[in-house]
RNA sequence: GGUGAGGUACUCAAGUGGCCAACGAGGGCAGACUGUAAAUCUGCUGGUUUUUACCUUCGAAGGUUCGAAUCCUUCCUUCACCA
């Protein structure tokens, strides 16, 4: 029993530290049927989740099965430094209610995922409200500089003169005390958070609270572009509010080797079926883009139903096989006779009208699926679909 | 506090008085092609119905000049060395 769950849990984790632990947690779990508390922690400001976060939530959810609790932290105090990324400045303090509305948002998204009645949602401000700058003092006497200079970004930008203000020393400091505050078992967290996660473990040992948390860490799922990690900035992500047809046609986008990587994180398959699969795709029986197909409809499953997901599939294949018009398209309404160039930058198809005529005389723009190649074109009275590109869309009626 | 070097478009990075709306690379958008919104090739990538023109932009504000991203002054800011 024990050696399953934990093969499962081990499924698509880059790294653990402390196998023992995590082995005695679910050992008293089945002997004694005793719950640990698993720790994740989130950014406050950018409540949008997407599917590079839902490689930890799925794994987290997959533990509540084996007796975990999750404490799900919303870092809103934590949120006001920012994870060092490099360029990141001191952040503007979000106000109680903005914190309230993220989390909110959170909840409805997490939710899909995680069982709500083995889940705890807690904010770091409550308990660095209260710290004062003693207790501040005090966590920061734990560390010293030239430890936290081995940090991977802190390091390459102190050889390379970048500025570092101290208040970025203090993230991981203060995201480690997360842990000894929650008296957290396990943490959860990326690859690249490996050195937040170990503060985790080195402050629960400070402050002498009798338990040193195990990690595991998840790898980062590249976005869309398969080289970034996904990240809502990089705009190469799905996000799991995505409409579903947005998320088939990305997911369909990726590229063939990449899609590898999305089943052993995402697809809830065992990894025999995904083995066989790969075999087919490889020896030609399987074509690479019904795999992708599966994989969109399993996830577009997953957040949204799996009528939506066969809907995706129907629109997806109209406009791109046979090119033919999507059928929920936003409608205009605008005063004619109007220039093509400032009815597309009107409808916010093109950024200015300057724009507009360049793609026209790229031949991008089409009127009712005639390209249109004439940029002083007027459009008289009546009802016409404009389309810039392949993928946008608009109804219009000028009047 | 002192001395020196920087701050250029989404990012990196050229440009040191007019040929600059500003080289190049990445990214993005578009066209062709394709099983795909992949790969590849090509074009575009401040704004404006004066589109071989005009307007705004090179950290900020002033100044010199017929003319400034480029020169001068002050300020803001980053880095290095010294204290």
């Amino acid at each position: 029993m024990i050696e399953k769950a934990y093969e499962e849990i081990k499924r698509g984790v880059s790294e653990i530290i402390d196998e023992e632990r995590i082995l005695q947690l679910l050992k008293n779990y089945y002997e004694k049927n005793e719950n640990y508390y698993i720790k994740a922690g989130f950014d406050p400001t950018a409540p949008d989740l997407h599917l590079g976060h839902t490689v930890l939530i799925q794994k987290m959810a997959l533990m509540q099965k084996y007796g975990a609790i999750v404490q799900f932290v919303i870092g809103d105090f934590t949120g006001l430094i920012g994870d060092p990324t490099g360029k990141n400045e001191t952040r503007k303090k979000l106000d109680k209610q903005t914190v309230l509305k993220n989390a909110k948002t959170y909840e409805e998204q997490v939710f899909k995922i995680l069982d709500p009645k083995k889940t705890n949602i807690v904010f770091n401000s409550s308990w660095f409200n209260d710290m004062g700058s003693s207790g501040l003092l005090e966590l920061t006497t734990t560390f010293n500089v030239s430890r936290m200079l081995e940090r991977e970004d802190f390091e390459k930008r102190f050889k390379a003169n970048a500025p570092i203000s101290i208040s970025e020393f203090l993230y991981p400091l203060l995201q480690g005390y997360d842990s000894v505050a929650l008296k957290s078992d396990i943490e959860l967290g990326g690859t690249d958070q490996k050195f937040n996660l170990l503060m985790g473990r080195h402050l629960q040992r400070a402050y002498k609270t009798g338990k040193e948390q195990a990690v595991i860490m998840m790898p980062l799922l590249e976005g869309l572009d398969g080289v970034h990690k996904m990240s809502k900035s990089l705009g190469n992500y799905i996000g799991i509010t995505d409409k579903p047809n947005d998320m088939y046609g990305k997911i369909l986008s990726i590229s063939d080797e990449l899609m590898w990587k999305y089943y052993e994180v995402l697809s809830s398959r065992t990894l025999d079926e995904i083995e066989k699969i790969y075999e087919d795709v490889k020896s030609g029986i399987l074509h690479p883009k019904k795999v992708k197909e599966m994989l969109s409809l399993e996830i577009i499953t997953r957040y949204h139903s799996s009528d939506k997901a066969n809907e995706a599939r129907q629109e997806f294949e109209r406009i791109h096989s046979k090119k033919e018009l999507p059928t929920d398209i936003d409608e205009f309404i605008l005063e004619g006779p109007i220039w093509i160039a400032k009815a597309l930058s009107e409808i916010k198809l093109e950024n200015s009208t300057s724009s507009a005529r360049r793609d026209i005389k790229q031949g991008a723009v089409k009127i009712n699926s005639k390209k249109c190649i004439d940029e002083q074109y007027q459009i008289g009275k009546g009802e016409y679909v404009l389309q810039v590109g392949k993928r946008k869309f608009a109804k219009i009626k000028v009047v």
